[in-house]
RNA sequence: GGUGGGGUGGCCGAGUGGUUAGGCAGCGGUCUGCAAAACCGUAUACGCGGGUUCGAAUCCCGUCCUCACCUCCA
C-alpha cells in the first residue's frame, strides 16, 4: 500500500510520489522568532518530524528545511521598544536589545524546545536575513513578468499584483473579489488593498542594521518572500512537500505560491497543514494570551509523554490542551515502558531488525494516522504482557515491535532529562533505598507485614514507589511526591 | 460576506454503510500477606429533525451549535 497524504491545494488524499525516485524534499515553516515558543509551535514541529521520520522509514532520503523568520515588524517593534524611555525590562526582553540579538536569543529557545521533545534538526535551517540576494532576484523576475511593481507612493515598497495572477487564491479556494478587506487596511501605494509586500522600504526610525540596499532603495524583505526564495534555493524550483500550521494557509502560503508560480517556478507539489492547538477550545496564540509554554508542559509530564501527547491526535485535527491531558499521556506511556522494561531488560540487538506490524504501517500510510498507529502499539503491548504472564517466547518479538514503533514515532529519541538517573547523588540515593528495601525484605521474611508496609509507605511519602516482583522488590522515583 | 474544518461514551481521541478502535479514569475479578504492575470481564456513544437502505456515527436534505482563516500568527 502506498503512502497517501492530504493535500490542501487539491483538497484530497493523494498518493505520494516524489519528484525524484528515492528522494523527498520537505519544507516547513518555522517560527518568527519574536518571543518564546508555545505548545502550538512544538506541535507543528513534531507533526512534520513524524512525517520526515516516516518518509525515511519508507526508504526515502529526506531533505528537510525549516526557516527562521529573523526579521519582521514585531521583532523590530519589540527591539525598538527596549530603547524607549521608561521601558521596563524583563527576563525575556532586556533593555537596549538589538533586533538581531532578540531574534537569535529566541531562535535558540525555539531550538531548545524542539530538541526537548526529540524533533530532529532539519537538514538546513536558513534565516531570512541571510537570503536577501535571492529575494532580490525573485522580485526582479516578478517585476519583469509584470506581477510586481514598485509602490505608487514614495515608500520604497514593492508589491505583488494579485490581479495580475489569475490563479491567485488557488491554494485556499477563494476568489480575490470575495475576500474581505482588512478593516485597518492601509492602501499605501497599492493598486489593490490585497496586493502584498515583497519588499518594504526603510522607514525613518527603523535601525540602519535592519535595512539592505536594493534596486528599489533601502529596505527589508516582506514576510512571504523568504519562503519562496529559500525553498527554491535549497530544494529546487519544484519540490515535494510544503508544510506549516493551518493558520498559515492564508495569506502566507497563498502568497508564497502566487509569487513563486508567477515567477515560473513549480514550487510545492503537496501542501500539508497541521491543526491548531487550542486551549478551552480557542486557538492558542500570543495575541489571545492563552499560551502554554513547552517548559510548563515539561513540568507536568516527562518529555516523552509530552511528545506522545502532541502526537496523540491526528496532525490535521485540533489538539485541545487541558490540565490533566499530559498526565493521561504519561500513564499510557508508562504502561508501554513497563512492558518494555519487563520484556527487554537488556538492550537486545534483535530489536533493530524487528518489522513493524502491518496495521501500524497501514495507519501511518493513511495520511499519518498516528492515533490509529498508537492503537496498534497498545494492542501489541497487551499481547506482549499476556505473553509475559504465561512465559510465552513471543514476548521478546512483540517488545521488539513496540520498540520499533516508538522509534518511528520519535518517542525513543526524546532525550531524558539529565540528572536523577546517574552521578554521585543518584548513587548515594540508591544505596539508601536499597538498605531500606533490605530491611523490608527481612521484615517480610519474618511475616512482620506491618513493618514492611511502614517502610514502603515511608518511601512512598518521599516519592519512591516500591513494587514487589517475582525477582524481588524494585523501586522507582516518581516525580511530584 | 467568502473559504475550509468540527460536533463520537465520564474525559481524550480514531473511524465514511453491516463485524472490538485505542488510551485515561470507573466498576468487578485473577494474581499478591496487602499493595503495585499485568491480565480478564464490564457499563456509558455517535448535536437535533427528516430521508435513502434489509441495515447509517458513516450517504442525502434541513437545522442548531462551534472552530479556523480572510489582519501578525505553528
Amino acid at each position: 500500500m502506498a503512502l497517501r497524504l492530504y493535500d490542501t491545494k487539491t483538497a484530497q488524499l493523494r498518493e505520494f510520489q516524489p519528484l525524484e525516485p528515492g528522494k523527498v524534499s520537505l519544507y516547513y515553516c518555522g517560527a518568527t522568532v519574536q518571543g518564546r515558543p508555545h505548545v502550538g509551535h512544538v506541535r507543528s514541529a513534531v507533526a512534520f518530524d513524524i512525517l520526515a521520520r516516516w518518509l525515511q522509514h519508507r526508504g526515502y532520503q529526506v531533505t528537510t528545511v525549516r526557516n527562521v523568520t529573523d526579521i519582521d515588524d514585531k521583532i523590530l517593534e519589540k527591539s525598538g521598544a527596549s530603547y524607549a524611555e521608561g521601558f521596563e525590562p524583563t527576563e525575556d526582553y532586556p533593555a537596549a536589545d538589538p533586533w538581531f540579538a532578540l531574534a537569535y536569543r529566541f531562535e535558540q529557545i525555539f531550538n531548545a524546545a524542539y530538541d526537548a521533545v526529540g524533533v530532529v534538526r532539519p537538514s538546513y535551517e536558513p534565516r531570512a536575513t541571510g537570503h536577501i540576494t535571492e529575494m532580490h532576484a525573485l522580485i526582479t523576475r516578478l517585476i519583469e513578468t509584470g506581477h510586481a511593481y514598485p509602490a505608487l507612493d514614495d515608500s520604497g515598497d514593492v508589491y505583488f499584483d494579485v490581479h495580475s495572477w489569475e490563479r491567485y487564491g488557488e491554494l485556499t479556494h477563494q476568489s480575490v473579489d470575495d475576500m474581505q478587506d482588512a478593516p485597518d487596511a492601509d492602501p499605501r501605494g497599492k493598486r489593490d488593498p490585497r496586493d502584498f509586500a515583497l519588499w518594504k522600504g526603510h522607514k525613518p526610525g527603523e535601525p540602519e542594521t535592519a535595512a539592505w540596499d536594493s534596486p528599489w532603495g533601502w529596505g527589508r524583505p516582506g514576510w512571504h518572500l523568504e519562503c519562496s526564495a529559500m525553498s527554491t534555493k535549497y530544494l529546487g524550483e519544484t519540490f515535494d512537500i510544503h508544510g506549516g500550521g493551518r493558520d498559515l494557509r492564508f495569506p502566507h502560503h497563498e502568497n508564497e505560491l502566487a509569487q513563486s508560480a508567477a515567477a515560473g517556478d513549480g514550487f510545492a507539489r503537496y501542501w500539508l497543514h497541521n491543526g491548531m492547538v487550542t486551549y478551552a477550545a480557542e486557538k492558542m496564540s500570543k495575541s489571545v494570551g492563552n499560551t502554554v509554554s513547552p517548559d510548563q508542559m515539561l513540568t507536568e509530564a516527562g518529555p516523552k509523554a509530552v511528545r506522545y501527547w502532541l502526537a496523540s491526535a491526528h496532525y490535521r485535527s485540533e489538539l485541545d490542551y487541558k490540565p490533566g491531558a499530559l498526565q493521561e499521556a504519561e500513564s499510557a506511556l508508562e504502561r508501554i515502558e513497563n512492558f518494555l522494561d519487563r520484556a527487554l531488560p537488556e538492550t537486545d540487538t534483535a530489536v533493530a531488525s524487528a518489522e513493524l506490524p502491518s496495521d501500524f504501517v497501514e495507519a501511518m500510510d493513511d495520511d499519518l494516522n498516528v492515533p490509529a498507529a498508537l492503537a496498534v502499539l497498545h494492542q501489541t503491548v497487551r499481547a506482549g504482557n499476556t505473553a509475559l504472564n504465561s512465559n510465552d517466547d513471543a514476548a521478546a518479538a512483540l517488545a521488539a515491535q513496540v520498540h520499533q514503533m516508538l522509534q518511528v514515532l520519535g518517542i525513543n529519541d526524546v532525550p531524558e532529562p539529565a540528572g536523577a538517573d546517574s552521578g554521585p547523588t543518584a548513587e548515594a540515593l540508591s544505596h539508601l533505598v536499597e538498605a531500606q528495601l533490605a530491611q523490608r525484605a527481612e521484615a517480610k521474611q519474618a511475616k512482620d507485614f506491618a513493618r514492611a508496609d511502614a517502610i514502603r509507605d515511608q518511601l512512598a511519602t518521599i516519592g519512591i514507589q516500591v513494587e514487589d516482583t517475582p525477582s524481588g522488590a524494585v523501586w522507582t522515583l516518581k516525580g511530584g511526591a
